[in-house]
DNA sequence: CAAAAATCTACTAAATTGATAGATATTATA
DNA sequence: TATAATATCTATCAATTTAGTAGATTTTTG
């Protein structure tokens, strides 16, 4: 009899973040050249459709992208790629950052079992994640990460080369 | 008509694992004082009774805790206190650490979307967070967290005193 | 007016979360 | 050896979230 492995199905960001932040990279790429179409970047960055255009609206009611309908329209960052950090993207659509809610800056909400925050140990220790954690997440824009990749690619290259 | 807002319900650590930690610090305060019954914990960190065994017994499978049925039975710390470590803990209940699994240390899992891991921004991101946050949660046992809080109350109380 | 686009509304299946119920196995002790 | 006190195991459940899909509608340009 053979056994069936149920790989343990993993709770980070959602795909629905992972799409947001390859579709605004590829926008981030081609900064003010003009609107880009849905059905381009779908396509382009192997998103479904009908679930990218949920994402992008998220995106536009946070200011992160413009959009325009009609011939010649689609979607735009408004945003400088420098001015758009990470931490706004994953709050957008996932929402929080911190481990537990009563650490969030963002979405805050008091712990139900909470007899007293300010003596709360776990507390103490979440605040100390969440803070680690926001220092890289908003420490980084989508033209960092551009240029991350611009750079692993040259280094890469160099590795290659020595071989 | 009234309007009913929905507040946005968060993902970040599951009940279950906060609950986890709640019985393991609880049992930590009393270690090396015998087994302490489910019922108890229960009780004194109001835990469902039948949601808590499950929790226990994913602990025992951890190595973390051990148990003794019958008449003075119940649940114990095996390690001490000062061994059991934050990041062990949420691995064992909620799984990953890390925000997407090709970063994960545990958990690893290859983006079904990837074309390359060495070049990919995102990764390279994503690494830069798990490291920061892994550097706090498995920097921090259990004998921490109680460290923490009891200098927490001792700092409000002279707070409190000033006033 | 027609075509090209985004936008809106509604729906769905699968997985996960947060539990509960009830039967069973194990152990100490009277 | 019987019994009471425990943990353990198996099954089930409702609500929520995730990851989509379908189709009608609105806006804009030419």
């Amino acid at each position: 009899m053979e056994e069936i492995y149920q790989v343990k199905t993993i709770n980070m960001i959602s795909k629905k973040t992972k799409y947001a932040i390859k579709a605004l990279l590829h926008l981030a790429k081609h900064y003010g050249e003009g609107p880009i179409l849905i059905a381009h970047l779908s396509e382009k960055e192997k998103i479904p459709k009908k679930f990218l255009e949920a994402i992008l609206l998220d995106l536009r009611k946070q200011g992160i992208l413009g959009s325009k309908i009609g011939v010649g329209g689609g979607y735009y960052l408004i945003k400088n790629p420098k001015q758009v950090f990470l931490s706004q993207v994953l709050r957008s659509i996932d929402g929080p950052i911190a481990l537990i809610p009563c650490v969030s800056l963002n979405f805050y909400e008091r712990c139900d079992d909470c007899k007293d925050e300010i003596t709360c140990g776990i507390r103490n220790v979440m605040t100390e994640v969440r803070d680690a954690t926001l220092k890289v997440l908003s420490g980084t824009t989508l033209e960092d990460i551009l240029n991350r990749e611009k750079r692993l690619n040259t280094s890469k290259k160099r590795t290659i080369n020595k071989m």
